[in-house]
DNA sequence: GTGGTCTAGACCACC
DNA sequence: GTGGTCTAGACCACA
C-alpha cells in the first residue's frame, strides 16, 4: 500500500489517512524522523504545500510533532498511536452497521455476509 | 431515518441515498406515486433544483420513472430494487473490509469486532 | 481595531486572533453570516489562501461553521464564545504573571505596577 | 527556571532571555565569569553556535562583555541591569494590558482578574 | 537543508 | 457567487 491518491477525495484527506496508516503498521516507527516535506511529497508525486496541509493535521491529531528546522517525528507515544487505531475502527464500524441497517438488513445477515465477503471477496454467492 | 442532511458531501448524493433507501424499505412502495418534486424539496428542505438532480440520477439507475405531465413512480420491477439494494450492500462491505485490513486487523478480529458492534452498539470493550 | 497586520507573527495567526476579537466584541454577531472569505480577504488587503487558512482555523476551534456554497456562519453558541473569550483571557493572565514572577517581581508589586499602567498608560514613571 | 527551550520560537531567542534572566536574579552576579559558551550550550542541551548566537545578542545589550582569550563577563553596572529589567517588565505590562483591552475587559475587571490569579493561581473561579 | 508562510492563479462542484 | 482544493513558485529564519 503506498500512495495511491485517488480522484474521489481531497488529496491532503488520502495523505492523512495513507501516512496514519503507515504509522499504525509501523512503517514509520515511534520517535523516527520522518522523510522531509519535499521527500513526501515527491514520493506521493503531490505538491509540497498539500502534502504540508496533511502534515499538520497529523500533527494536530498528535501523530507526529514538528521540530523546527530538524524535522517532524512520529509521535513515541504508542498508546496514543493504538488509541488511533482504534479511533479509526470504531467510526469505520458504526458507519458500516449503521448503512447496513439502514438499507434493511438485519443483524444475523450482516454478520454472515461479513462471513463470506471475508472468505471469498465477495459477497452474496450463496 | 428522515432526510438528514449533513453538510461534509454533495446534498444531491445524499438526497439520492436517502430515497433509495425509503423505495428499499417500502416507504415507497413499488408502482406507487412519489410526492411532487416541489413537495419532496420541502420535506427535505432543500432546494427543488437540488431534489430535482437527485431524482434524475435515480431514474438513471432505472429506479423511478417519469410519466410526463402526471409524476414520478417506482418503477414495479422488485427484482431490480432488491439488485440496487444488493448492489450497495456489496460497496459497503467491500469497502469496509478493506478499510479494516488495511487498518491492520486480521480477519478473525474483524468478525468478532462486528459481533461486539452488533450487540453492544460499542466495539472495544471488551 | 481593524486589520491592522503586524510583520512580527504569521499573518493567518494575526487573522485568527482579529476576527476572533470581533466575534467577542458582536462586531460579528452569534449566528450572523460572515462576508465571503473574498471579501474579507480584500477587507485585510490578504490573499484569499491565507484567510482561508485562519477561517479553518477558527472553523476547528468551533466559532464559526461553513455551510458549503452558502456561506460561513458565527456560532450561534453564546456560551462557546464566552468560553473562548475566557480561555484567551486565562491564557494571557497566566502568561503575564509567569514572566514577572520569572523577572523576579513579587506579587504586590505586580499589583502596583498593573494599577499605574492602567492609571496612566505608563508604568514606572513614580 | 533552567534552559527548558519550546520548539515555537527561535531558540536563540529562548536562550536570550533566559540567560537575561539569570543575570537580573543574580544567578549570574554583577561582574562574573559566566561558564564558557561550550559549557554553556551543553547545560542548554543546544547547539553552540545558537548559545553563540544569543550572547552576542546580550552583548549588544550591554549585559555582558567579551575579554579576548579569556572568556565572557557580566556588567558590572548595575544600574544597567536593573534597566534591563524594568525595559522588560514595562513591555510585557503594555502588551497585557494591550491585549486585555482588546479582549474588550474593562480596567477594574482586569485588576480584580490579576489579584485572583496572584492568589489562586487561577482566574474565573469567583 | 529544514519547516513555515505567503502569493498568485486556477479549477471544481454546488446552489 | 460560494467554499474548497491544488499547483507552482517564492522567500524566510533557523540550524
Amino acid at each position: 500500500m503506498s500512495w495511491e491518491i485517488k480522484g474521489d477525495r481531497p488529496v491532503y484527506a488520502q495523505l492523512v489517512e495513507i501516512i496514519g496508516q503507515k504509522i499504525i503498521k509501523n512503517e514509520f516507527p515511534p520517535d523516527s524522523k520522518l522523510p522531509s516535506v519535499r521527500d513526501l511529497a515527491a514520493m506521493a508525486e503531490v505538491n509540497p504545500n498539500t502534502m504540508q496541509k496533511a502534515l499538520v493535521e497529523l500533527e494536530t491529531e498528535g501523530l507526529i510533532s514538528s521540530v523546527r528546522t530538524t524535522g517532524k517525528y512520529v509521535t513515541n507515544d504508542v498508546d496514543l498511536i493504538e488509541n488511533y487505531k482504534r479511533k479509526l475502527a470504531v467510526k469505520e464500524l458504526g458507519a458500516f452497521v449503521r448503512k447496513m441497517k439502514d438499507l434493511g438488513f438485519q443483524v444475523e445477515e450482516i454478520k454472515q455476509l461479513v462471513d463470506k465477503e471475508i472468505n471469498d471477496g465477495n459477497s452474496f454467492r450463496n
